[in-house]
DNA sequence: AATATACCCAACCGCACCCAG
DNA sequence: ACTGGGTGCGGTTGGGTATAT
């Protein structure tokens, strides 16, 4: 059977767009809004699939969008982010306002990954290449999950209502366990320790370490005698997800 | 100056999800 | 419960540009 294609290819245009039809969609969008992306062409007088549309406006015309370069923060804040949800691009572009997933994820692949690399840690794992290769074990909560999701023989849909039962909406409340603890290295007396991103990623008291102070005596938000770490900011061992809602 | 190579990024493709019927 | 249309997402590709040889 199969599904109906989603436009027809035969008389729609491919590759870059023209100027002429930058405007038409603008114009278009501008007078009737978004959505109905199917009908949208017809209807605005052009030669392309609804899907070609909505990416052409989401990636290139929409109005709030942020040319130019990436800032240092933003970078930092993008690598923190993969580190939590991985290559989920979108909900990537969710905190970064102006910007699109797909200008994140090609900033991420020419730039990131390379920038990461230099540091001496593997982009995939965020962990120093040499013990990512040795240890394979995962460092998100989504990739955790999936893995013992894995081992109990369930689909990747029971795999996926699994994470989601666990995180409706992703307004997660999730305990972010440390992506690595060297087990040679004992932890602090305190027994409580504040976690910068660059130590998380296996640069302790690297130069972009922002914690040495910081974890000697800080204590979790929650109150609770779990270690915390501190994520984005924030000295918990609990992240809110409901602060990353989807676009 | 010509050619090769690397890099960047807009756009495409296929799949998965959501939801109305 | 099932089906199909609409939409969104992530991976990949291809063409343009910059840099190296």
């Amino acid at each position: 059977m199969g599904r109906s294609p989603c436009c027809e290819k035969a008389h729609t245009n491919k590759g870059a767009w023209t100027k002429e039809e930058d405007d038409r969609l603008t114009a278009y969008i501008r007078a009737h809004g978004e959505g109905c992306w199917r009908s949208l062409p017809k209807a605005a007088g052009l030669l392309r699939c609804g899907k070609s549309c909505r990416l052409r406006w989401i990636n290139y015309l929409r109005p709030d969008l942020k040319r130019g370069n990436f800032t240092e923060e933003e970078d930092e804040l993008i690598i923190k982010l993969h580190n939590l949800l991985g290559n989920k691009w979108s909900l990537i572009a969710g905190r970064l306002p102006g910007r699109t997933d797909n200008e994140i994820k090609n900033y991420w692949n020419t730039h990131i990954r390379r920038k990461l690399l230099n540091r001496g840690i593997d982009p995939a794992t965020h962990r120093p290449i040499n013990e990512a290769a040795q240890d394979a074990s995962t460092i998100s909560f989504a990739a955790s999950a999936v893995k013992e999701e894995e081992k109990s023989g369930y689909g990747e849909k029971d795999i996926k209502r699994s994470v989601q039962e666990r995180c409706p909406d992703l307004n997660l409340e999730l305990t972010i366990s440390p992506p690595y603890q060297n087990q040679n290295e004992p932890l602090k007396k305190t027994g409580v320790v504040s976690l910068c991103f660059a130590c998380s990623s296996g640069l302790q008291n690297g130069k972009d370490c922002s914690c040495r102070i910081s974890s000697i005596g800080s204590s979790s938000s929650t109150g609770s005698s779990a270690p915390g770490y501190d994520f984005l900011g924030m000295k918990s061992a609990v992240l809110d997800y409901r602060s990353l809602e989807t676009k």
